[in-house]
DNA sequence: ATCATTTGTCTAACAGGCATACTAATGTCC
DNA sequence: GGACATTAGTATGCCTGTTAGACAAATGAT
C-alpha cells in the first residue's frame, strides 16, 4: 500500500534499463552513440555500460570497422546472450519447450504432439520437468546462465499464484502449474505463468515482422480461440490478467453452447475443430492438429467450396468480434496467429469487410489485418516475458547473480 | 523518439507527486505522518512539503488538536484549493459548466438545456465562451488561480488536436472544439478535450462513493450510450483515446442500423430514446431529456408493464455487451451513470443475470454492478483530468505560475 | 610529422535523499 | 511545579548519481 517513492537508485535503475533497451533495439553500438541518441552524458553512459557488462547482459564486440570514419574508432557493445530463459507452451494437443537467450536467439526448441484433454496434470508435469531439466542442462553446458521459466497455458491463469484457474478445452481447472513445476526443478530466479495468447502477442511485439504495430490484438486460433492485447507497446492484462479472452466475445447471442457456459461465443463459430466439422472433415479422436489445419489449408487452396464457406463463416464471426474489440480497446491492427495465420488468406477478406462497417474509428485509425509469421509465439513469448524482467530493471533482476559460477 | 532518461530532478518530481497525492487521499496530515506512511525520510518530507506550499498546492492548516496525544502537537497541511479548473460538458441536449478546485470542491456549476442536434458549433461556442469567461472571472474574484479547461464531448475525440472527429448524435463531425474555444478565451495553462464517458469514469474514480472500484467500466447512458474504462486506477484510453466505445458493441449482428453505420450496436437497443419509444412514450421534438428519464422512472415505479419490459430488454442487451467487455477488459465492476443511474433498479437485475453466464472469470472476480451517485460526472471529470496534471507532476505543471498574481 | 576529429575516461560540481543530531512543544508522573 | 518521556520538525554531513568540461588515446587528412 505504501506509495512508490524514488531515490538515486531509482534513477540508476531507470537509466540502466534505458541503455540496455537501446542496445537491444539498435544492435551493436558505441558508448558515444548511445550517449548521443539517449541524451545521457558520455560519462554516465560509460559508467552504465560498465555496470551492464559486469552484470553480463552486455559484452564488448570489438571496434566498429566502418571505413571512411575519421577519429578514434568506436568500441561497440551488444547484448551478450549470456542469460537465458526457458519457455513452455502446454496446449490442448501439444507441448513445446524452447530456450531463448537475452539476445533473442532461440537456443533450442522441442515439440511433442499429444492430446491432453482430460489427462491428469501430474504425470504430464513429471515428464515435462525431465525435458525442461534437460534443456536447462544443455543451456548451462553452452555457457548460459538460466534466469527463469515462463509457461503458456490455454485458459484463465492467476498470474500471481501461477494457478490455471479454468481451461475449458484442456479441463485442468485449478492446477497449480507454477508451483508444481517449480517443485520438480532446480530453483530459478523467476517462474511466470501466463495465458498463451497474451504471450503470443508479446512474441509478436518482440519478434514480429517489421513494421510491428504497437496497438494490436493477436488472435490466436487453435482448437480454442484466444486473444492477446498490446496497447502502446505493452501487454494489456486487465484487473487480474484475464483480459483479452477474445474467444468468448458473444457473436451470436442465442447461438450454440460454449465450453465456458455461455451461448454464442466466437469460439463456437471459429474454433479450429468447429471450422473443420462445418467443412465436412471427419475428425478422428486424437486427430493431430498439424494435420488438421494443414488439411483445411490444402482443401481451401484447392478451391473446395465447403471449406471456403466454413472459413468465411469463421472470418465473418471473427470480424464481428473484432469490431466490438476495437471499439472497446481502440486498436491499430489485428495479427492472426496459430492456425489462423495459416488460414489467413481465407479469413482476412471477411474480417476486413466486417471491421470496416463495425469499427467506429476505422476512418481515423490506419487499421491493418495481417498474419503472424511466428509459428511458436506462446513459447517464445513465455521465454520473453521472463527475460523482460532483465530489460525492465537489470540490476534488480540480476542482483548478484552475475557472479554466480 | 529519444528514450526517457532519469536524473535527480526526476526523483524530486516523483516524490513531490507522491506527497501531494498522499495528502489528497488522506486529508489534513502532519509531515511526520506523511514520512511514516510514505516511507520517505522526515527531512525529505519537510523539504517536499515546503516546496508544495510554495507552489500553493498545499497549505498549513494549523495544529492537529486531537486530545490524548502525547508529545509535540503536529502541524498539519492539506490541499489548498488555490488552483482551479473549468469543466465543460457539451451533450446532445444540454451544456454544463463547472469550476472545481484542487481540493475537489465544486466552486460553481451551471446547466443549460437545449437540443443541439445539427446546430452549427460556432454560435454555440460563442455563447459558451461568454459563460466560461464569467465563471473564470468569478473564480479569480474568489482568489483562485485558473489552471485549465477540460471539455467533455459525446463522441470520438482526437485528444491530441482537440478535434471532435465524430459525434453520431450531435453531428458536429470534425469540429476543432479545443482550438475554437481557446481562441475565444484568455490563455490557460492546459486545455484538454475528452470523450464524456471517459470523463464520467474518471469522476467516479475521484469522487464516487466508497468503496470505489479500481477496475471498472462506467456505462454512461443518455440518448447515446458510452463507456469509460478504468484499469488499475487509471483511465484506459487505447491507441488514440477512442477506447471504451461501449455503445457500439455489437449485440444483435443483424439488428437495426445505428448512427455509426453498423448494425445492432448496443445503442440501438439501449439508448434512452429507444427505450422510451419501445415503452410507448410519444417523443415530441426537442423533448427535454430530464423529463424523459424521469418519466420512464415514474412509469416503471408505478409498475407500468411496457416500460418495465422495455427497460428489461435494454438491461439484457447491456448485460450481454458487458459480458463481452469484461472478457476483453477483465473488469471488477460496472457503474451505471447518466440516465442509467436513475433507471438502475430496473436494469441491474437483467444485467447481472447476463453477466453471470457470459463473463468467463465471474467466479474469480468479485463483480459488482452499482449505480453512480454522481449526476454531473462528465463536467467533474473534465475539470479533474486537467487538475490531474498537477497531481501527476506539480512542479512541471505549475512551474513559475505559483508566483503569478 | 602535424593537426583535426572522434572516443572514452577522469574530475569537480551539483542535486537530492538519508541518517542522525538537535531543538521545540506538549503530556505525565512524582 | 519540575523532571522526564514523547513526538514534531529542522539542520548537518554523507552517499549516490548525473553533468560539464578537461584530457588522453587513436585514427585519418594534410
Amino acid at each position: 500500500m505504501a506509495p512508490v517513492t524514488a531515490d538515486q537508485t531509482t534513477v540508476r535503475d531507470a537509466n540502466l534499463g534505458v541503455v540496455l533497451r537501446h542496445v537491444r533495439d539498435g544492435g551493436a553500438i558505441s558508448r558515444a552513440r548511445i550517449a548521443a541518441e539517449t541524451g545521457l552524458n558520455k560519462s554516465t553512459v560509460s559508467s552504465l555500460v560498465g555496470e551492464l557488462i559486469e552484470l553480463e547482459v552486455l559484452t564488448d564486440t570489438g571496434l566498429d570497422e566502418r571505413p571512411g570514419s575519421v577519429g578514434r574508432p568506436a568500441a561497440t557493445v551488444a547484448l551478450s546472450g549470456r542469460h537465458a530463459a526457458v519457455g513452455i507452451e502446454i496446449n490442448v494437443d501439444y507441448i513445446t519447450v524452447a530456450v531463448e537467450d537475452l539476445a533473442g536467439e532461440t537456443v533450442s526448441e522441442r515439440q511433442i504432439w499429444r492430446d491432453l484433454r482430460g489427462a491428469p496434470p501430474g504425470p504430464v508435469l513429471d515428464e515435462l520437468a525431465v525435458i525442461v531439466g534437460g534443456e536447462l542442462a544443455g543451456a548451462c553446458a553452452s555457457g548460459r546462465l538460466p534466469y527463469g521459466l515462463g509457461i503458456a497455458l490455454p485458459g484463465l491463469v492467476d498470474t500471481a499464484s501461477g494457478v490455471l484457474l479454468r481451461a475449458p478445452n484442456l479441463r485442468w481447472d485449478g492446477a497449480a502449474i507454477g508451483r508444481e513445476l517449480a517443485s520438480r526443478l532446480e530453483p530459478l530466479r523467476a517462474i511466470r505463468v501466463e495465458n498463451e495468447s497474451n504471450l503470443a502477442a508479446l512474441a509478436e511485439l518482440w519478434h514480429g515482422e517489421q513494421p510491428r504495430p504497437r496497438n494490436f490484438i493477436l488472435v490466436f486460433g487453435e482448437i480454442g480461440v484466444g486473444g492477446g492485447v498490446v496497447i502502446d507497446g505493452s501487454l494489456f492484462r486487465g484487473a487480474h490478467g484475464f483480459a483479452g479472452e477474445f474467444g468468448h466475445v458473444t457473436v451470436a447471442p442465442h447461438g450454440d453452447r460454449c465450453g465456458c457456459g455461455a451461448n454464442g461465443c466466437l469460439e463456437t463459430l471459429a474454433g479450429l475443430e468447429v471450422i473443420a466439422r462445418r467443412a465436412g472433415l471427419a475428425l478422428s479422436v486424437g486427430e493431430r492438429n498439424p494435420s488438421l489445419s494443414a488439411e483445411l489449408r490444402t482443401r481451401a487452396a484447392a478451391g473446395e467450396a465447403r471449406t471456403i464457406d466454413s472459413l468465411d463463416v469463421a472470418g465473418v464471426a471473427i470480424g464481428m468480434a473484432l469490431g466490438t474489440a476495437s471499439n472497446l480497446l481502440d486498436l491499430d491492427a489485428v495479427v492472426l496467429g496459430g492456425a489462423f495465420a495459416e488460414l489467413a488468406p481465407w479469413l482476412v477478406g471477411p474480417i476486413e469487410r466486417e471491421l470496416r462497417t463495425r469499427f467506429m474509428a476505422a476512418r481515423w485509425s490506419p487499421f491493418r489485418v495481417v498474419a503472424s509469421s511466428i509459428t511458436d509465439g506462446p513459447v517464445r513469448g513465455a521465454a520473453a516475458i521472463v527475460l523482460r524482467d532483465i530489460f525492465d530493471n537489470p540490476r534488480v533482476a540480476l542482483d548478484s547473480v552475475g557472479s554466480a559460477r
